[in-house]
DNA sequence: CTCCATATCCCCCAAATGGGGGTATTTTAG
DNA sequence: CTAAAATACCCCCATTTGGGGGATATGGAG
């Protein structure tokens, strides 16, 4: 009996996930976590056989915590099921060494393939996830952590100038950021920028 | 027995939920559509007694589908089943008219529970979601189909000179869309325009 | 030790944006 | 019918952004 938690602050989804997971008896959900840190607590307190993970939490993002989920759990293994298919963010999350990925739109079935395969310590990456991250390799966007801190600050409507105030920059320094950011991104101006930082989730 | 369809194009969650409203044994679904098209076919074609419809669809956006969706299928009752909790969304759509309002991350039991009340002819809206759009009554930025038109190709990344050539409008006329756009949405650069048009799911 | 990425700052100048005023139609709603 | 929106356009001027050059220092990889 493979024991698993879920992580997704959609309780429904969760709820709905654990039935369909419950359905074929070889597996058990004996977790469901709403939050990143709840979830990295019932990974200590159970330490399940399973995670399963989505990317965007209420507090903050699933593959930065992967660290601290594994560092929580050490022998679970960790499948990422999120709605997310933009290649960056599926080779973001290869890269973070996950035991698996698979996405929302797939088919049902594919969660319980998943979880057999993944058990038995193979990698399991859904062919969707995995067409798309082969299909642009080396197109992720590698930006330094000040090029992100920046960016989270121009993301949240802030000018140059305060973003510098912010960071205790001067003001060339972040306009030197900023033309770094754009080149990086492939966007001409801010509002090209602010968009695919968002939709690529870099902020 | 209720009959119902889903829409929603993540596979995985429309099965789940399927599993979860046929447990129950007073409800059964009779389809499960990945777009609008699809859905709107299916309406017509099966006549059930409810939908079920996630807002994010590949082919376009489920609150402005609904007249389509409506016409359809005069009879079916129409729920919104969503992640989005942002007032402004949720107000859309019990503006448009829909018959029941529910939020993913809401709990199981309550698609269960708005689905009898639906049914029985009454409107049911998550109190999550009615709370939310209630304290932010009136902040709900009404923006003109033209004022759209120009946030979306600024969301793109176009600047003003741009816009005004693919809408065959004036530089100055864009420009002072966008003054208002700022205006209405409480921002004071473009960069936050973006971010809250995404947010906000205005584009 | 040398190269390279990172981080920090600077200058110039053209283009775009942001904020404040306007005016004139046309469409819509009361 | 009339008032209010919506649409489309204009001016001015300060600030910001965008693109092109730099410079210097640090810290790690080869």
């Amino acid at each position: 009996m493979i024991s698993i938690i879920i992580a997704d602050d959609h309780k429904m989804v969760a709820q709905a996930l654990k039935q369909v997971i419950e359905a074929k008896d070889s597996a058990e959900v004996t977790g469901i976590a709403l939050t990143i840190a709840d979830a990295a607590g019932q990974l200590e307190e159970k330490k399940p056989d399973l995670l399963l993970l989505d990317i965007a939490m209420p507090d903050g993002d699933g593959i930065e915590a992967l660290p601290k989920l594994r560092k929580a759990s050490q022998d679970t293994k960790i499948i990422i099921l999120t709605m997310y298919s933009e290649a960056e963010v599926i080779q973001r999350a290869i890269k973070s060494g996950v035991d698996g990925y698979l996405m929302k739109d797939s088919d049902a079935d594919e969660i319980l393939a998943a979880i057999e395969h993944v058990s038995n310590g193979e990698i399991y990456i859904s062919p969707a996830a995995e067409s798309k991250a082969a299909a642009l390799t080396e197109t992720i966007p590698q930006l330094t952590p000040r090029e992100r801190e920046v960016l989270k600050l121009i993301v949240e409507g802030k000018s140059s100038r305060e973003a510098a105030k912010v960071l205790y920059l001067g003001f060339e320094t972040v306009r030197s950021y900023t033309k770094y950011l754009r080149q990086k991104l492939g966007v001409k101006n801010t509002a090209g920028m602010v968009e695919k930082a968002i939709r690529l989730h870099l902020v």
